[in-house]
Formats: C-alpha cells, sequence, structure tokens
DNA sequence: ATCTGGCACTCTGTCCGTGCGAGTGCCAGC
DNA sequence: GCTGGCACTCGCACGGACAGAGTGCCAGAT
C-alpha cells in the first residue's frame, strides 16, 4: 500500500502549495518542490487517479490540478496536524487580550486579534443568553411611570428594558422591587428564571403586587429571548485581499456577515467536546458561503461553553495555522472571562 | 450672465447624468437628453471652460467628462436641493425603528436602515459619553474583594468596570455606598460628575471611606474616559456594489471602517446648527478616504447633540437623495431618544 | 508490476495590428 | 454669440498568431 501512500503525499502537497501559491500546480512543479522520489510522469499518473476519485480538479485542460472541497475535507481530516503558535504569536494574544475594561471590550479585542492572526474575516459570538445566569438586575426609575429593568448576567452581557407603569411609582417601592428581584433571581439560570416569574407575582407583598405584574412580562421577555444573540465581525478588510478567490462578487459574503443569523448558526454549532469545527465550501449549505470555509471552535471558562468564535475565508486557506489560532485564542478568551 | 447661468446648468447636467450611469457624458448625449436650448457645440464650448475651472475633467482625451471633487463641491452647495423623501421612505423609517429594545437596537437598525435607504455604507456614532449625564450608577458585589460598577447614561448607554478591592466588603456597606453614589451623581453631566469625586472623598462618612477610596480611580476613568466612543457600522455589502469607484481595491476604505477612530473623527465633527455636512473626496484629509464622499450630520433629542451618523461612499453619489435620507433619519433617530 | 522519458496534443494567456466609434477642438459662417 | 462641419485623437473590442504549461499515453527500462 505504499501506492496508496504517496497518493495521499501528493494529495497532501498539492493542498500546500495551492494554498500557498495560488496557481493550480502542475505535476513537474510538485516533482521539483517535494522530495516525493518519483518522476513527474509517475505523479500525473497519480493525480488521475486523485481526480477520478473528486479530490481534485482542473479549472481547464491543460493548467495544473486544484484542490476540491472533498480535497481540502480530506486534508484536514487526515493529512494535516495543527501548526503550533510561535511564541511571538502568543505574546501577542495575552498582550492584546490584556487590560480589556468590559465585555464588549473583551469580544472586541477578540475579533481584531483572531483577524490579525488569520487574516480573514473573524467572528466571535457574545455569550448566550441561555446558558448564562443572572449577576444582578437593576430597576431605575426614569420617570413617575416609567422604569428602566437592567439585567447583567454573569459573563457580563448587560441588557436593558423600558417599562411603562399603568400608576405613577413609589420611589421606596422600587428599592424594595430590586431588593426581591434580587434575592429571587440571582444567581438563576435565565432559563430557570423566567419560570420564577409566576411565583413571584403570587408571592410578592401587597404593595409591590402592581409594580411586579407591570414587569413580569418584560421581565419574562428579556429573560427568554435568545433571539438577539449578537454577534462581533472584524477583519473585513481581508477579504478585500483574497477577492481572487471570490469569483463574481464579495457582496453574497458581505451580506451573510451582516444579516449575522446565517454566520451566527454557523458559529454557535460547536462541538461540546472543545474540537475545531471546519466546514469547508458547499459544506455550508448556504449559497452565500458556498465558496468559504468556516473554521469555529466554542469558548467558554471551565466546561462551561458560553458561545462559538471563528473565522470565514476562501476555500483556499492555510487550515493548520487558522485552526490553531482559532482554538488558541478561544483558549485565552475563555480564561480571560473566568477571571470577571 | 445667461451665459455664467447655463454653464452652470451644464455641470449639474453633468453631474446628474454621470452619477445614474457612470459613464463620461458627452456635450451630444447632454443635448439630447437635457433641455438645454443650445446644440452640442456650445455645450462644448461650455465644457471647455468648466474643464479650464477645474470643474470637470476628461479621463482620457475623446472620452465624455466627469465631476471633479471641485464639481460635485459647486452642486453640493449650489446647484441641488434635498430631494423629499417619499412618503412611503417616511413610513419605512417609522416602522424600521419602532420596537427597538434598547439603545444597541436602536442604534443597530438605525444603521441598517441608512444603509438600506441610501445604498451606501453607513455608520453611526453611540451618543458621546462627554454629553451625557448620569442616570443611575449601580454597585455590585461578585466577589468578597470585587465589586462591579455599572454606569447608566440618559441615553441609554451601559458602562461597567470591575474593581478590587483591598479589603473584603461588607454588604450593607455596598448598599450605602450605592445610595451614596447615586444621591451625588444622578442626573449630573458625566465631565460635571468627574470633578465632584475628589469632594466625596472628604465628605463620605467613615465606613465608606475605603470603599470609595478603591473605586474612585476607576470611577473618574470611567466617567471622563471619551476614548472608547464607539461606532456602529452597516452596509459594507453595498460596497461591492460600488467597487468600480473604488479603482484598486476596496481594502484601504475596509480598513478605515474598521479602524473606526478615522470615521469616527469626521462623523463627530458636526455642524451644531443641525446642517447635513458633505465631505467630498480629497477634502477628507484621509488617504482611505480620498476617493470617498461622507455625508454626515449630528442627531439628538430636543436641542441636545447626542452623537454624529452618517454614510460613506464614492463621490459619485446622489447628493440630494442621500443627503435628504441622512437627515430624515437622524431627526427620527433623535425622537425615538428623547422618548426612552 | 511499476516507474520513467518522450512525444503529440490541447488549451490559455498575451501580444499585436486593425477598424470602429465616441468625443473633442477649431474654424468659418450665420 | 451660436451653429454646423470637419479633421483629429484615442480607447476599446475583435481576431489571429504564438509561446508556454500541462496533460495523457505509450513503449521501454528496472
Amino acid at each position: 500500500m505504499a501506492h496508496d501512500e504517496r497518493r495521499l503525499q501528493v494529495l497532501r502537497a498539492i493542498v500546500q502549495d495551492y494554498v500557498s501559491t495560488n496557481d493550480p500546480v502542475g505535476s513537474k512543479a510538485l516533482a521539483e518542490r517535494h522530495d516525493l522520489g518519483v518522476s513527474p510522469a509517475t505523479i500525473r499518473n497519480d493525480m488521475a487517479v486523485l481526480e477520478e476519485q473528486g479530490y481534485i480538479t482542473q479549472p481547464h485542460t491543460s493548467a495544473g490540478r486544484v484542490p476540491t472541497d472533498k480535497g481540502y475535507r480530506l486534508f484536514v481530516d487526515r493529512l494535516s496536524a495543527l501548526k503550533p503558535l510561535s511564541v511571538a504569536e502568543k505574546r501577542a494574544i495575552e498582550r492584546f487580550l490584556d487590560g480589556a475594561v468590559d465585555l464588549h471590550d473583551i469580544l472586541s479585542r477578540t475579533v481584531r486579534l483572531l483577524a490579525q492572526l488569520t487574516h480573514q474575516v473573524a467572528v466571535v459570538q457574545y455569550p448566550t443568553l441561555s446558558r448564562s445566569a443572572v449577576r444582578h438586575l437593576e430597576v431605575v426609575q426614569v420617570a413617575t411611570a416609567r422604569l428602566l429593568l437592567v439585567l447583567i448576567t454573569d459573563t457580563g452581557r448587560v441588557e436593558q428594558r423600558l417599562v411603562d407603569c399603568p400608576v405613577d411609582v413609589d420611589r421606596d417601592d422600587v428599592a424594595e422591587l430590586r431588593t426581591l428581584l434580587n434575592q429571587t433571581f440571582a444567581g438563576a439560570k435565565l432559563a430557570d428564571a423566567a419560570a420564577l416569574v409566576p411565583d413571584l407575582l403570587e408571592t410578592a407583598p401587597p404593595n409591590l403586587r402592581r409594580l411586579v405584574a407591570a414587569i413580569g412580562a418584560v421581565l419574562v421577555e428579556t429573560l427568554v429571548e435568545p433571539g438577539d444573540d449578537r454577534l462581533v465581525v472584524g477583519g473585513t478588510a481581508n477579504l478585500a485581499r483574497v477577492a481572487v478567490d471570490f469569483p463574481g462578487s464579495l457582496r453574497p459574503l458581505l451580506e451573510a456577515l451582516e444579516e449575522q443569523v446565517v454566520v451566527l448558526r454557523l458559529i454557535s454549532e460547536v462541538d461540546t467536546g472543545g474540537a475545531v469545527l471546519v466546514r469547508i465550501g458547499e459544506e455550508n449549505a448556504h449559497e452565500a458561503l458556498s465558496g468559504a470555509s468556516v473554521v469555529s471552535v466554542g469558548y467558554g471558562s471551565g466546561d462551561r461553553a458560553l458561545g462559538g468564535l471563528g473565522i470565514v475565508g476562501p476555500t483556499r486557506m492555510d487550515y493548520p495555522t487558522n485552526m490553531a489560532a482559532v482554538r488558541a485564542v478561544a483558549r485565552y478568551v475563555g480564561q480571560i472571562l473566568a477571571e470577571s
């Protein structure tokens, strides 16, 4: 089976060369640049087989070969190992993320960092509300009959909603309400907390009944609404660099990135085991991303998954390096978030 | 001076035609499409003068004329009137912005709306902290010796900072501190509030002294730090549509938009009188934007300026329509913010 | 059974020359 | 001061020729 083995070497060499040069790679160049120990003619035979099996293709007769999605898939699964980051890069990660003042700051630094390390578009999902717990609930009176409800999660997310009350509100009641809410909800998972609201309506002291009733609906909505899970996107300028890899236009891709929901779904479907997930080209099952690859991983503190992050780029990308960068950044972000 | 008058009509016609067709416009086409009442030959003479004066230029001999930055400037200043929005558009604005749940939601809807109306890249600045006032200050104990300080402004912005205290913190003291902080700062402009911090150190009750000292520095920093004034960007996909207007690459422009600080400076320098500001091409004084125009205006509630918003696009854009859209959106946003 | 060198073939990208069309500048005449 | 006419200049699209790269296949070597 030294036969099959060599064919895989050829595929690996094709992927590596094509990724670095962006030129279809021919048998002669392959024989020169890699020590495969055989002549171009032999490589040609191997290439013919690889093409028949669907791993490579030629853009037109008499150009070299180019990996197909299937070829990249095999490369990622069996022919490559994550390329460890350099010491300088690791140091850069720490320096970059240190000194962030709040959640938004952490995430926007993360996305810039990831974009810079991989030279691709980076995306980071806000910690999902559904997996967060209540750190604090704040009630602020902004007008006589209007309250501002502020939810702070243990992951640092802040959600706020205005509530109109049917009647004027007493200052002391607001303070009491605040205490009551925090006694009831602090520390609870958001999903569990929503279930406590009906109870609260029953057990609240008489003077707070109307207030609780007024904010109840909004509170539940705030706690369970996972619809607005947000995304931070950065490094779109890198797309211009790789525009050649997207025949036609960058537009569908830029639109998908702005749409958020498409990318969000991809990024949030992370392996719970913490493995880096790669989706290549057509595997993405969304037209705008059919020429792109997505490398993603979950991040979290300890064993708690908070959200996903990753990169979006052309299928012709340096998978080993980018996968390593994505994983490393996710780990550091997890650490940082655990400290805050 | 019917002479000069007609020349300006010619310039206006050139701008309009060029904006809509993206083809250099020649004397013959001009005479056909516009009722200038003179022959192509006469128009040619006018064009020669306009070119000499620097308002138009020809890409190469024997192509039509194209407006220069100076030409667009004259057009914007003297040859055009803001084109009122259609009823449908006005309704779309209301529908789009209604139902926003918090500040971030309002601004991200705004940016999407503006991008959609103008088909350009839209940018919206968060309400500047320096012009905001304290609505509420919240102190949350997240660990025995660690506090979370949350600042909520009257514009709905939320800033949070973690504070490490040198000693363990008593729960009751936290409540007392919260009351003290709000009594002291609520309603004060952020800039003024910072000045009150030293006073607070003097007058705080003995049991709170150390706490106040611990949070003092962070508090001042949070109040005065205008560095992180944030920007929401949307509609970058529209750049792909007008890529032809940016010879070379979209990259510098995308980079500038990500850099934020460059665009932020442009957007935040708004006319206090509420006039729409247009910067054309080289007027931007930043290389990446030298081929782009920025249309911006301040938004605010009542007579209070909160921040700026606007669009970035090629110099070849429909100024009358876009200026009207920017102004209309700014007004609506001001209204919405005034209500919350 | 497998590899290798040689050779004919195919296709693309490029260069060059040509012709066409658009647009101009200028000038004489109204 | 406007107009029609005319010669001139370019850019661009089209088409043919050509070089280069790469392949597939086959006969011979190992």
